[in-house]
DNA sequence: CAAATTTTTGCAACCGGTTGCAAAAGTGGG
DNA sequence: CCCACTTTTGCAACCGGTTGCAAAAATTTG
């Protein structure tokens, strides 16, 4: 039914070779046969079928996006850029979304089969493990969102994590705060390990300070405010949190607003992500926000320099975060 | 690099033939046969490659993932059921992102490059003749959340928008409303009209009550707050508001409570997809839910079916929507 | 204008598999 | 044990392209 290289060949009255070659650039074709075959295939609505040239050129031009953020609304963001930008350099995303027991063979089994040029795995939740097993696959691999090393294994994007924890923890410093909470994810989350670090050796600085921290069981507003609620029940609440997520942010303000407690009067909440919802009115988060759209260009960037050279040694690209203030902390103390 | 058939043929001591038997099923090949040829490809970590089979199955097992949506969060949930949904039965979504301009007829070709097997447009927006351009150039597909036609060109899943608009109005008359508004995403997105035609259907059968309409210019955030806002200024104000879309029901509420309003005591909403957003507390949207899970299924299930039996007939299917009472309406009249 | 170069073209092998067909091997019956 | 029949196996062609190589055509040079 679809048209073939050889049905315009044919049709053009020429070789094979002849069309092949007018269809890749920089092959020597001369403008006459270039005309011809052109013609034909406009005619025959001929397009090449980027899966049989794969074959021989071993490029297939698809890039597994790995993923297991299927409930953090600023995947969606992640996915408009991320397929957006791949799609402006000629490359298609095939999507593997991970359940939670796929492992790292199975997921690069899947993409393997499909001879992916490169995959871009996009978690703030997988440990580096996941990435370094489409390395050892050669599988060229970018980590966006992900733990960076100072050796790193393969190409890891993003912010650092730890710092954000820090920045946090300076900013409820800087507001007086004296006793604070850090609320993270799961537990065994890498993004969630790293914010509480980051957060911990700020307040190493300022052992008056005193802290507590608790977990959610995920990344989603339901567990950020059954956490809340649990933390409530218990008493002894700290006087503002550092939320490792927006989502959770907003979960902990419903369980705080359904117990009658104020914000940020009685009690300052400081978020992370800084997802459109954050800025909506109701909300009013202040929270930190990590430049994703840089991040994923920079993903991008750095496979696309992949597929030209393999060999590139792993990088480590960081981008700054940055404190975004509304209206759930309360105002630095004026010390007139 | 990686290994290939030619290997485990060789490695096996058999014929290329005899090992891809082993990996077709219902060949025909002996015990000890698979023995030998499992143990070798074992030993040499062998895997098919997809993509050189499907040349002379026609089969590539890829999926197009089609979508203009990724603005509404429900859309993040619609990625995580198809992807998984998809998965499941051996499928993975290519995924295509439509941006602005790109035409049915690119969007096609972008994906038979790549001989999809099929295609699952999803979208509450695209006109019908999107997904026909795929029919017509012989891409089996499913439309999921697009407007039906009595006379289908494609597979249909999705919801009756227009009875949702009319249950919408029932449901604000049923309340007691007199004086009520729609307010819809973008006048061009086939869903925004047909919720739009059967609200007012409804309201046909009550001329008794009032009625007026307005559009945003996006199922987002901003443009229902943006919209409400209009509607606030220009003064004489509808008792209530049926949003075409729960993000713009929450934009709208926005507004609304910016500019003093209580919801439900002064002015109603009710809106339209039941997001998990729509449950939180600090929300709590009376809204029309849509069965998105059964309606994917559903989408997967058609399209697995049309794999084996292209020549099936297009398919209506509609699921029904149910009212999901929350708290941004006034409690029914009671007429003692 | 012939010879030397350069450019364009087609042939044929190949990419990694699948599959129709016929030969080889296995099975059962008499 | 031979023969007819069924199952298993390998050969070779093919899927839709690409590409090294050498022949053919065009161009430059002397």
């Amino acid at each position: 039914m679809p048209v073939t290289l050889k049905d315009v060949a044919i049709r053009a009255g020429v070789s094979t070779s002849a069309v092949s070659r007018t269809f890749t650039d920089g092959a020597s074709v001369s403008e006459k046969m270039r005309q011809k075959v052109e013609e034909a295939a406009e005619h025959l609505g001929y397009s090449p079928n980027a899966l049989a040239s794969s074959l021989t050129t071993g490029r297939t031009k698809l890039i597994g996006l790995v993923s297991n953020n299927f409930h953090n609304p600023i995947f969606l963001q992640v996915f408009d850029l991320l397929t957006r930008k791949l799609q402006d350099r000629g490359l298609r995303p095939l999507l593997l979304n991970l359940t939670g027991e796929t492992d790292a063979k199975t997921a690069v089994r899947m993409l393997q089969q499909y001879s992916v040029d490169g995959a871009i795995v996009s978690s703030s939740t997988l440990p580096p493990e996941f990435s370094k097993a489409f390395r050892d696959a050669g599988v060229p691999v970018v980590n966006s969102f992900g733990r960076f090393s100072t050796a790193p294994d393969v190409h890891v994007v993003g912010v650092d994590n730890s710092e954000c924890g820090r920045l946090a923890a300076r900013e409820l410093i800087r507001r007086g705060y004296t006793n604070v909470a850090f609320m993270g994810g799961p537990e065994r989350a890498t993004s969630t390990q790293d914010r509480h670090r980051g957060f911990l050796q700020e307040l190493a600085k300022h052992p008056d300070i005193r802290h507590s921290e608790s977990f959610a069981t995920a990344y989603s507003f339901d567990a950020g405010r059954a956490e809340m609620q649990r933390r409530i029940s218990q008493g002894n609440m700290p006087e503002a949190f550092f939320c490792g997520d927006d989502v959770l942010s907003i979960g902990a303000l419903s369980a705080l607003s359904d117990a009658g407690l104020r914000v940020p009067e009685d009690i300052g909440i400081i978020g992370f992500n800084d997802m459109e919802m954050a800025g909506w009115e109701n909300i009013n988060l202040t929270t930190i926000s990590q430049p994703i759209d840089r991040i994923l260009q920079s993903s991008v960037d750095l496979m696309v320099s992949m597929l030209d050279d393999p060999s590139s040694p792993p990088e480590v690209r960081l981008f700054p975060c940055q404190l975004v203030e509304r209206g759930t902390l309360r105002p630095v103390l004026d010390h007139a």
